[in-house]
DNA sequence: AGGCTCGGCCAC
DNA sequence: AAACGTGGCCGAGCCT
C-alpha cells in the first residue's frame, strides 16, 4: 500500500493506493464506514476519446471529504464493480457524463443503473454562476471551483502533472495520461484529491443551492443530463463510404482554388497577411477592420469583392476579384472537409458511430453545446455534410423544430398585446408584423414591396431577440440604414411592450445582484456594460428550458431511445420506416406546450435515410444520393447500392 | 515544440 | 442614444 497525506482547508487527508489483496480490504472497510454518505467518484483514463480503439481506464477513485481510495482498475476491477453495483450508494462526480460513459463502456457499471445515483458538481456550479473564468465567473473546472469554494490553496495538481508529462515522459497534455506510471506519486495524489474535492464541493455548493431555492432546478438538470448522456452513448451512424468520398471531393475543391490563389501570390489562403497584400496590390480598397485594428478579410469583405451575395450568387455589380473568389472557396471547402467530414471519420468507433460530447448545461443562458464533432453547426444551406449522418438500418431520420420559439417566448414574457395578437393570428408571423408595422401603406404596396417589408420585419424581430441595432440589421439585410431605422421606429411603436420589458429587466437587475431571473428560476448574471443583453438572456434561456422540458416529457413517454440530438430549438431523431410518420407526430405533440398562455408549436418532419434528406438531398435511399437539380452547385454522390 | 490568442466562420 | 446573443473549432502566428 502506498499512502499519501495532503492538507485540504486545514484538515489532514489520506490518499490510499492499494497494491495487494490485503491492502484493498481497507477499501471495503472504508465503504462500510460511509454507508450513509454521498462519496466522490472519478476515473483516470488514457485520453478523452472514450469510444476510440486505444481507450483504456487506468484508475477509478472513490473518496470521502478526508479519505481517498485510488484503485488500479486492471488489478481491482472486482472491487470497483461491486462498489458501483451497490444500489444503496450515491456518488458525486465532477462532470459525471464522462465517468459514467467510461464505466459503462468498460463494463464496470451500466449507465442506466449508476447514472441516476450520481450527483454532478458541475451542474451545481453552473446554477450558482454560469460564467466562465474569463467572463469574471467561477468557471466550471474542478480546480478553480475548489479554490473558490473549498480551499484557497487548492493545489493545481493538473498543472504539476503536465510538467511531469513533459519532463519525465516526453509527452504532451494529451498523450501523458496514457504514459505516466500508474503509481507515480503525483498522479496518484492528483487522482485522489479529485474525489476529495468533489465531495467537499458537493457540500459547499449543495448548501448554496438549497439556500437559494435552486434544489428543484438542480434535480431537474440531473435528469436532463442523464438523457443527453444516453444520447452520447447511443451516438449516430456515419455513412463511411459517402463521407470518405466527400472528403476527397472537398479536398480537391480546396486544392483547385488554392492553386488559383497561388497564381496571384497568395501561397497560403489561410494567411490573412498574404491576402491583404495581394488585394491591396490589385488596387482593392476597403475600410472594414478587425478588433485588433488590422484590415479585415472575412466574408463580409471578400464576398462582395468576388461579386457574390450572402448566398454566393452573382450580384453582377462588378468584375469579381479572382483572389477574393479563390480564397473564400478554398477556405470553405477546406473547413468543411477538415472540421466536419474528416472529423466524423476520425471520431467514429468500430461500428461506424460517432459519440459527440453533449454538454446539456453549457452556455451562460444554459443553452446546450455539442462538440467532437460540432453537430449543432453543420452547414445547413447545403445537404452535403449532413448527408454523412444516416439512420440505423430500417430507420428514417426525423426532426421536429419549434416554430419561432424565441419570438413566442418574447411575446409571452413581455405581454405585448400586438405581438401576442400576431402569434395568435396563426398567420405567417413576419407577414403579420409587417402588416402592423406598415399599416397605412400596406394596401397600396406591391408584392415585392411587401416581401421586402416582411424580410425587414423578420430581421428587426431577430434584432429584438439578440439586442441588435440598426447598423447590424442593415448589414445583414442589405437594406439602406435609413429604411432600417424607420422600420425599427415603427416596430417599436407597434410593439411597445418589448422595450418596456427590457427596461423592466434592467431596472430589476440594478437593484439585485445585477442578474436576471428566468421563468424557470435560473439566475443569469449580466455584464455591467452589456445590460441590454438582459432580454436576450431570458428569452434564449427560456427557449432552452422549454426544449429541455420536452426531453424529459419524451423520456417519460418512453420515447427517448429514438432521440439522437438536441439542436437548440429542434430535436433530431430516428424511427423504423413504417412508424416514422406516427413517431414524429407524437414527438411534436410532446414538444408542443403552452407558455404563459402562448402556444409553443412545433413542426414535425420525416427527413429520410440521412440527415441531408431534410436539406434537399433528393434520393438517399439504398445508399445513393443524387445531385439536387435545384441547386446544381451542390456536390453529387452516388455509389453502387 | 507545445500552449496560447486572434481572426475567421459554421450553427441556432 | 445605441448597443446582435450563445456556442465549437480551425490555422496562423506569437510566446515560452
Amino acid at each position: 500500500m502506498k499512502t499519501f497525506t495532503h492538507r485540504v482547508s486545514g484538515t489532514e487527508c489520506l490518499i490510499h493506493f492499494p497494491e495487494t489483496d490485503n491492502d484493498v480490504a481497507g477499501f471495503t472497510e472504508f465503504l462500510a464506514r460511509n454507508t450513509n454518505r454521498v462519496l466522490g467518484l472519478d476515473t483516470e483514463t488514457t485520453g478523452l476519446h472514450i469510444y476510440g480503439a486505444e481507450f483504456r481506464c487506468r484508475l477509478v477513485q472513490f473518496g470521502s471529504e478526508t479519505e481517498a481510495w485510488v484503485l488500479n482498475v486492471e488489478r481491482f476491477s472486482l472491487y470497483v464493480r461491486a462498489a458501483l453495483a451497490d444500489r444503496t450508494k450515491q456518488w458525486v462526480a465532477h462532470n459525471a457524463p464522462f465517468d459514467l460513459l467510461v464505466l459503462d463502456r468498460l463494463g464496470l457499471a451500466s449507465l442506466a443503473d449508476l447514472g441516476p445515483r450520481v450527483f454532478d458538481t458541475k451542474i451545481l456550479a453552473h446554477l450558482c454562476d454560469p460564467r466562465m473564468e474569463h467572463e469574471g465567473g467561477t468557471g466550471l473546472g474542478l480546480k478553480p471551483l475548489s479554490a473558490i469554494y473549498v480551499d484557497q490553496n487548492a493545489e493545481d495538481t493538473q498543472a504539476g502533472l503536465y510538467k511531469i508529462f513533459r519532463s519525465e515522459y516526453k509527452a504532451t497534455k494529451e498523450t501523458g495520461w496514457a504514459l505516466i506510471d500508474i503509481d507515480h506519486p503525483v498522479y496518484v495524489r492528483y487522482a485522489g484529491l479529485d474525489v476529495i474535492y468533489a465531495c467537499r464541493l458537493l457540500r459547499e455548493l449543495g448548501t448554496l443551492i438549497k439556500g437559494n431555492g435552486l434544489s428543484k432546478l438542480a434535480h431537474w438538470e440531473h435528469r436532463v443530463q442523464l438523457i443527453t448522456t444516453a444520447q452520447m452513448k447511443r451516438g449516430l451512424l456515419i455513412d463511411v463510404g459517402y463521407t470518405t468520398n466527400l472528403v476527397g471531393e472537398l479536398t480537391a475543391e480546396a486544392d483547385k482554388f488554392k492553386d488559383v490563389a497561388a497564381r496571384y501570390g497568395v501561397e497560403n489562403v489561410n494567411s490573412n497577411a498574404q491576402i491583404i497584400a495581394a488585394l491591396q496590390g490589385m488596387g482593392e480598397e476597403w475600410s472594414e477592420k478587425t478588433d485588433g485594428g488590422a484590415p479585415s478579410v472575412g466574408k463580409d469583405v471578400l464576398l462582395p469583392m468576388a461579386d457574390l451575395d450572402r448566398d454566393w450568387e452573382r450580384i453582377e455589380a462588378r468584375d469579381p476579384n479572382p483572389v477574393a473568389d479563390a480564397v473564400i472557396r478554398s477556405k470553405r471547402a477546406g473547413k468543411w472537409s477538415k472540421s466536419y467530414a474528416q472529423a466524423m471519420l476520425d471520431r467514429r468507433d468500430s461500428n461506424d458511430r460517432i459519440h459527440p460530447d453533449v454538454k446539456a448545461l453549457a452556455a451562460r443562458t444554459a443553452r446546450m453545446s455539442i462538440s467532437n464533432p460540432p453537430l449543432q453547426q453543420l452547414p445547413s444551406g447545403d445537404w452535403t455534410i449532413r448527408r454523412a449522418i444516416i439512420a440505423d438500418p430500417g430507420n428514417l431520420i426525423v426532426a421536429c423544430d419549434y416554430s419561432q420559439v424565441e419570438m413566442r417566448v418574447l411575446a409571452a414574457l413581455s405581454g405585448d398585446p400586438a405581438l401576442l395578437a400576431a402569434i395568435r393570428s396563426g398567420e405567417d408571423m413576419h407577414t403579420f408584423t409587417a402588416k402592423l408595422v406598415y399599416a397605412a401603406a400596406w394596401p397600396t404596396m406591391s408584392d415585392s414591396q411587401k416581401a421586402r417589408a416582411r424580410k425587414l420585419c423578420k430581421a428587426v424581430g431577430f434584432g429584438k431577440v439578440y439586442g441588435g441595432g440598426a447598423v447590424t440589421i442593415a448589414k445583414q439585410t442589405g437594406a439602406p440604414i435609413a429604411d432600417v431605422k424607420v422600420a425599427i421606429a415603427a416596430y417599436d411603436k407597434t410593439f411597445p411592450g418589448i422595450k418596456a420589458y427590457g427596461r423592466r429587466l434592467q431596472r430589476a437587475a440594478n437593484f439585485g445582484g445585477h442578474e436576471v431571473v428566468t421563468p424557470f428560476g435560473r439566475h443569469l448574471p449580466l455584464d455591467r456594460d452589456r445590460a441590454y443583453a438582459a432580454t436576450n438572456y431570458v428569452v434564449q434561456s427560456t427557449a432552452r428550458d422549454l426544449l429541455a422540458k420536452a426531453l424529459i416529457d419524451i423520456d417519460e413517454a418512453g420515447l427517448s431511445d429514438h432521440i439522437l440530438l438536441p439542436v437548440h430549438d429542434e430535436l433530431i431523431g430516428q424511427a423504423p420506416i413504417a412508424d416514422a410518420k406516427d413517431f414524429v407526430h407524437e414527438l411534436g405533440r410532446l414538444m408542443d406546450s403552452t407558455f404563459k398562455g402562448v402556444e409553443i408549436t412545433s413542426d414535425p418532419e420525416v427527413y429520410g435515410e440521412s440527415w441531408g434528406a431534410g436539406y434537399g438531398c433528393k434520393r438517399d435511399d439504398a445508399g445513393t444520393c443524387r445531385v439536387d437539380t435545384d441547386h446544381p452547385h451542390h456536390y453529387g454522390y452516388a455509389h453502387a447500392a
